[in-house]
RNA sequence: GGUACCUUAGCUCAGUUGGUAGAGCACAGGACUGAAAAUCCUGGUGUCCCUGGUUCGAUUCCUGGAGGUACCA
């Protein structure tokens, strides 16, 4: 019988902590740590993306950081199959691999899995999101009710982002997108132990705050700049890097934007959190708490 | 110290000819199977500064306080 597998998944809204949370754990087991943030992939963004530093990266083997041109496109599709592959790698030698980062759907993808769809080419959506613009929402809507009626009673209809994934695959396929849904039943070769780091929220604001003053005194704004000439990029549709851009162009000043990157950090926290809350096999931990995780780790292994 | 004006949501303010109130932002909750740091939905959260009076009823009118701002001393 073979040894069990474990995936240590660290998660927990952005600025909590998980970085350093994860090395922690990672070097007491003498493991390593797949990164499950979605920005992080790219190589031109390093300080809006608050990705470890070189230092960090050294204490710890680290995957999926500084894998992407922010040129390339990606997808969650994408990870779940890479990082399977990786991990059948790194469990010849592993028993428990860390997974950390603050992207819901991603670790979902990797620990549950996803349902096979066909690959979509780029010009499909774009015929759709010409249809948006060009017609509006209603013009999706009723596309969809003709191609997918059971999708369509169940999407959020306004959501542009749903209707035209759904519109795309529908196109690509010949099927309804529904028919893609619920078929597989993912089989991993490990059991995932979840944990996520928890501040209260009034503490996490403020580290939120604190962190994007940080950042800006790091040079943020620079590596902002560099990146302005490629601002309609998707991996661009960030955080931090959006005000910047809005500002560059003289839509508010500096310290606007620095004030809407904080508020918008601290709305995209609050969906984090939300989706983790959904998601319900969590163990919140308080971050400094690493020696009961360790705990909880070990009596999780055992009973396995 | 005197005079004038102000005090309503976390903030900036509107308003109620007397029937316990509403905008923006902030914020809260939620959805989401290949764009996910994206995208989308919902929600007003209140000792109307305190006190006494007039009134069936006061956040609103009147008395007296407290705090603030400006000007004069």
């Amino acid at each position: 019988m073979p040894v069990q597998k474990f995936l240590l998944v660290v998660a927990g809204p952005t600025a909590s902590g998980k970085t350093s949370t994860a090395i922690r754990l990672a070097q007491h087991f003498h493991s390593v740590i797949l990164s499950a943030d979605s920005r992080q992939f790219y190589r031109e963004m390093n300080i809006g993306t608050a990705k470890p530093t070189p230092a960090e990266l050294a204490a710890v083997p680290h995957y999926f950081i500084d894998t992407l041109h922010i040129e390339e496109d990606y997808s969650v599709g994408a990870f779940e199959r890479d990082a399977l592959a990786l991990l059948e790698q790194l469990y010849r030698e592993h028993d428990l691999v860390v997974l950390a980062g603050g992207s819901g759907l991603y670790i979902r993808a990797l620990c549950a899995g996803l349902d096979d769809f066909p690959e979509v080419p780029k010009a499909v959506r774009q015929h759709f999101e010409q249809l948006h613009a060009q017609q509006g929402l209603p013009a999706l809507q009723a596309a969809l009710q003709s191609a997918d009626p059971v999708y369509y009673a169940q999407v959020d209809q306004q959501n542009p982002s749903r209707l035209i994934r759904a519109l795309s695959v529908c196109e690509v396929s010949g099927q309804p997108y529904s028919s893609f849904l619920g078929r597989k039943a993912a089989d991993r070769p490990f059991q995932p132990i979840y944990l996520t780091l928890q501040h209260e929220r009034a503490l996490l604001y403020d580290r939120i705050n604190r962190r994007v003053d940080q950042m800006v005194a790091e040079g943020l704004v620079e590596e902002a700049r560099r990146l302005f000439p490629y601002q309609h990029l998707n991996a661009l549709q960030t955080v931090g890097y959006q005000e910047l851009f809005a500002h560059f162009e003289g839509e508010h000043s500096l310290e606007e934007a620095i004030e809407l990157i904080k508020r918008n950090t601290r709305r995209y926290a609050k969906r984090q959190l939300t989706w983790l809350r959904k998601e319900g096999h969590w163990r919140w931990f308080e971050p400094e708490e690493v020696e009961g995780m360790i705990e909880y780790i070990e009596h999780r292994r055992q009973e396995s």
